[in-house]
DNA sequence: AAAAATTCGTTAATATATTATCAAATTTCC
DNA sequence: GGAAATTTGATAATATATTAACGAATTTTT
């Protein structure tokens, strides 16, 4: 009993296989991965979405939650406890911009800059070992189809009345 | 200021583009995907999670918490709240296997196949305005280089001290 | 300028994720 | 045959996800 377990109407085309379904494939590739993460993660005491925001925050510098919360994939409300979290930790700060008090800006402490540079160095040893397994190539063509991805899915919903971003 | 934030040491290659997060990138894919069937779900009233486990179970028929944790991406703490809501609400049974006492065996009810008919046939109906914006050829190679990853991720796992599965 | 609509971050409530722990059932080893 | 190690599903505690709602600040409209 392999496909599916109850009987398929005649006329119409039973549910694709489980296997095929592109959210759980793109899942199943992400737990793949992150499985050679998680342990150094642990080491280094910190989670999967605080390091998310931690990287967000080193590659482009201070800025407002909302930007921070649309670059991580992470939604405003859990953003909020996340930062509450690392402020209490020491590795994040947060100030009022002072053109639009409605936002607020966060930025990297010292401490965090030092563990991102510790973490991050067992990080990129651990990219090695991926890319020497699965190939340059293919991970090249892996990242340029998941952003084609993207955009096709993008110019999908602009289409129905939605409000984007 | 959009590469490292802070100065990268000269002895040692910086950390990656934050956009070039192998992580990062699978999780933007994932949830550009999601977007597309999250409204779908909430008209339908189920959870991601729910919908996912209802996949599985709809697949391969009844079978055991553990497979089932392990099939869904999704580890037995919350596969046992998932399994208590949908049993709850009338889309799950549970009984335990005679020959092995200590495994419980998880089956969809009913009402569960009818509402996974109706759903499948506004989720098919997605999937085919994914296939024709992004391509029939992109897809494939997408699963193709996703099930490659997994393998070769797994290969690099199993070589280390590590208990699996 | 004042009302209305919008934006931003947060809180509340519920669902799920993660790690540790635990009781019961089973298997392995002696 | 019985003690020890393992397996299975569950619970507890904390972190995060999701939707709704809310207050404050800002922008738009009138």
């Amino acid at each position: 009993m392999n496909r599916a377990a109850h009987a398929a109407q005649p006329g119409r085309p039973p549910l694709r296989d489980f296997a095929h379904s592109l959210p759980m494939a793109l899942l199943r590739g992400r737990e793949a991965v992150m499985e050679c993460f998680r342990p150094l993660l642990a080491e280094s005491g910190i989670t999967e979405q605080q390091w998310r925001v931690m990287r967000a925050l080193g590659d482009s510098g201070e800025q407002d939650m909302a930007k921070l919360a649309r670059r991580c994939c992470i939604l405003p409300p859990s953003m909020s406890g996340i930062i509450r979290r690392l402020e209490q930790r020491g590795h994040a700060r947060r100030r009022p911009a002072r053109d639009d008090q409605r936002c607020t800006l966060v930025s990297l402490t010292p401490a965090a800059h030092r563990l991102m540079d510790e973490h991050g160095r067992v990080s990129e040893q651990k990219y090695k070992e991926i890319e020497m397994i699965f190939g340059r190539a293919n991970l090249d063509k892996l990242y340029r189809l998941l952003a084609e991805l993207e955009v096709s899915l993008g110019a999908l919903r602009r289409r129905r009345p939605s409000r984007r971003r």
